[in-house]
DNA sequence: ACCTGAACACCGTTCAAGT
DNA sequence: ACCTGAACACCGTTCAAGT
């Protein structure tokens, strides 16, 4: 029940970087970033606040640390190293996305700074291997990459930003309702994640 | 030199919502999200913080008026109205994108909150009467429109995040340099965002 | 090495009161 | 109608001091 490995956890927790910024996430998914500060994080870990800043430079530094948090959640599952450049891009910036809108009040954290993930560089360099080796020049490639982040980052915010304002997108804005096609979304156009994906997919393979 | 107009300027300006969050957002673009409070913003426009709550209901009020603002630049020049959908969707995705990351600092106040803008929806509207009318279904085309949009933002928070935390992406995290193609930008892709669109809009097409 | 306590300079918001 | 002033309940961060 206690497998002796040499770590941090002995009654007393032993604050931790990543447990820290694993608690903030948590506080962060809970509550929304509204509901996080760093004395409220303190109290949630059972430490003055100012304990923290041993751990971290400030506010900021934590942050950061969350927003690598969460786009570590990529990697656990497998992706189809094996296959085509298009399948493996694809694959990526699904899982991506799945992690970021299981997380909609953390999505604005990550979204906000430039995060770097190792699993996310791997697929990334693979995926640009993949595709000099059928004919774009290492330029394209790159850039193909990382129009896909931003759009996987776009779509995550749309489902972020609806979500924290309740569901229904714009309800309280008194707006003149505008006798049109998409009115307030009286089309109901479902999501739209994977047809843009595979719309920019296919652009990118013309 | 005093034309007429029956407005609220006579030596005292008289706050307005809009002006109100005009100089709100000039505040965000000069110093940041973080050099921005309430309390600043009322020594800013010579009055009382707490004046700020008979114009807006708090905060996010403001900020919401601050990304309607922001969104309002676009319309401004014309937009190719008679031309085909792809021409439409290509310009009217440019020029937002380019108000953007006019404002690297409010990028993040934009996305992160469903804003509609009367002139975005109009523009959204006649490029999905377009798209229907050359064979898409009216939800394909609101799809194709929301997916275009969320590209922008994706591209535009890019910028931002980058341009905000020192021009060069990530030199200060000590990630081990990782001697492949991409490490630091050392292959210097250049922007994205034309390539990307022209990719996403050809999908789209397909 | 790691945490506490007190202190400093801030916040957003409310509400009675002024004009 | 529009703004002021004071008050309340918070913030992030620093720094000496403890263990």
């Amino acid at each position: 029940m206690a497998p002796r490995k040499r770590s941090n956890n002995s009654g007393k927790p032993g604050l931790t970087r990543t447990g820290i910024a694993t608690t903030a996430l948590r506080m962060i998914d809970e509550g929304g970033t509204s509901a996080f500060s760093m004395r409220r994080l303190g109290a949630e870990l059972n430490v003055d606040p100012s304990a923290l800043y041993w751990h971290f430079r400030g506010r900021e530094d934590l942050f950061e640390a969350i927003a690598e948090t969460l786009v570590d959640e990529v990697g656990a599952a497998g992706l189809p190293w094996a296959a085509p450049w298009s399948d493996l891009l694809t694959a990526y910036c699904i899982q991506l996305y799945e992690v970021l809108i299981r997380h909609p009040h953390a999505v604005i954290v990550f979204a906000s700074r430039p995060v770097r993930s190792e699993f996310g560089v791997r697929a990334a360099n693979h995926a640009i291997e993949l595709m000099v080796a059928s004919g774009f020049t290492a330029g394209q490639a790159m850039q193909a990459v990382q129009a896909l982040r931003a759009y996987v980052v776009g779509c995550a915010l749309d489902v972020s930003a609806t979500a924290i304002t309740g569901l229904q997108p714009r309800q309280r804005s008194a707006r003149p309702p505008a006798d049109n096609l998409l009115a307030q979304g009286v089309i109901d156009a479902g999501d739209h994640f994977r047809p843009g994906l595979d719309a920019m997919i296919r652009g990118l393979s013309a």
